[in-house]
DNA sequence: TTCCCCAGTTGAACTTGTTCAACTTTTTTG
DNA sequence: CAAAAAAGTTGAACAAGTTCAACTGGGGAA
């Protein structure tokens, strides 16, 4: 059963009782997403939150200049969302991108909050994700301030050498904050 | 009364009623701290969750290479607290020390733990202060990746005029990820 | 299968930012 | 107030990273 992993997930968070999985299971609907498909393009509003099933999605941004800028990558077991726009239905700065054919739970913002107010310990569990995520988040600006390129480069790696795979050079480089033609003369270096 | 910083602060997040912020208040000890101390340092575990009423900190970290990092600064009205280190009782990365003689409210996490169980509402409290400070920390990662030096610098300046008065060069130019030297630079070359 | 496109590589010139050291200015403290 | 310590400035040499352009190679689509 596809909800399985969605279970498994919350219950690394938070202990919940498997009436409550199973609640909030079923606002959660299944979606597929060929490769390169989008989610959710930069300037609409995000209608969906979502979790990964199976595949790999990218998370970006074009700033000003027209460079893209990658937050983070989303394969199975992660969390999908433009938490901004999602939750103020305000357009989106970000780009959300199917790398590989992909499998996906989504829940709608009124869903949400039906879900918020139907469960209470439903709060508590998104105020523990959002406060893991909020840590994560502080981690990698300290990294991007203290490593070099090439540190950062192998940590990433390292860190996460499942998705890093499945990736190309090109996308890792947007992520690390560097040019593709820096980071393949830091792969270079290493031989 | 002091706590009227705290219920404003609150009152932005969620509509709480009168009796709710009273309880919340009561859980938060004022207290003071002089310039230069430390609410907390790297290695010991974080015991405070606070608010800040009047002063200014500086969040930072060692690196490895013994340099100093700064995570954010907090004045008035900003919270104050190493997440990771209060929530699990880990050894904390992070430095918290005050800028200036300052005032505080502060939480511990027995009490905190006893609010969340006895004011439900807090839980989404936090999940929506959580959710709004994981999108900054996103939006701060990109304005990394996607902004010079220079427009860094402005940036930060712009966005918080108030706090930005308050510091040295050197905390700024740490902020940024910058050397202080570079910093200096980047001012001359303005005028 | 062929073609073409796109990812990746490489080099050269350039820009951005660092490091170190010397110096000036401001702040702290005895 | 004087001395010492810390903050800020500047220059020169260096390291890190970008940009542009040319080239290489592999995978997908017709």
């Amino acid at each position: 059963m596809s909800y399985d992993i969605l279970k498994q997930n919350l219950k690394k968070h938070l202990d919940l009782s498997n009436a409550d999985l199973d609640l909030i299971c079923s606002y959660f609907k299944p979606a597929g997403l060929k490769k390169k498909e989008f989610l959710l393009t930069q300037g609409s509003i995000c209608k969906m939150e979502g979790f990964v099933l199976d595949g790999c999605f990218r998370v970006f941004t074009f700033d000003k200049k027209g460079n893209e800028n990658t937050l983070y990558f989303a394969a199975k077991d992660w969390w999908l969302m433009d938490i901004d726009s999602f939750m103020n239905q305000t357009p989106s700065d970000l780009n959300i991108q199917a790398l590989e054919d992909s499998k996906v739970l989504l829940i709608d913002r009124q869903d949400k909050m039906a879900l918020y107010e139907s469960l209470p310990i439903v709060e508590k569990l998104f105020r523990i994700i959002f406060q893991k995520g909020l840590v994560s988040w502080q981690r990698r600006l300290v990294r991007n301030h203290s490593f070099t390129s090439k540190e950062r480069y192998f940590h990433f790696i390292q860190t996460y050498p499942d998705i890093s795979s499945k990736l190309m050079d090109k996308q890792i480089a947007s992520y690390l904050g560097i040019s593709h033609e820096f980071l393949s003369k830091i792969k270079k270096n290493i031989k």
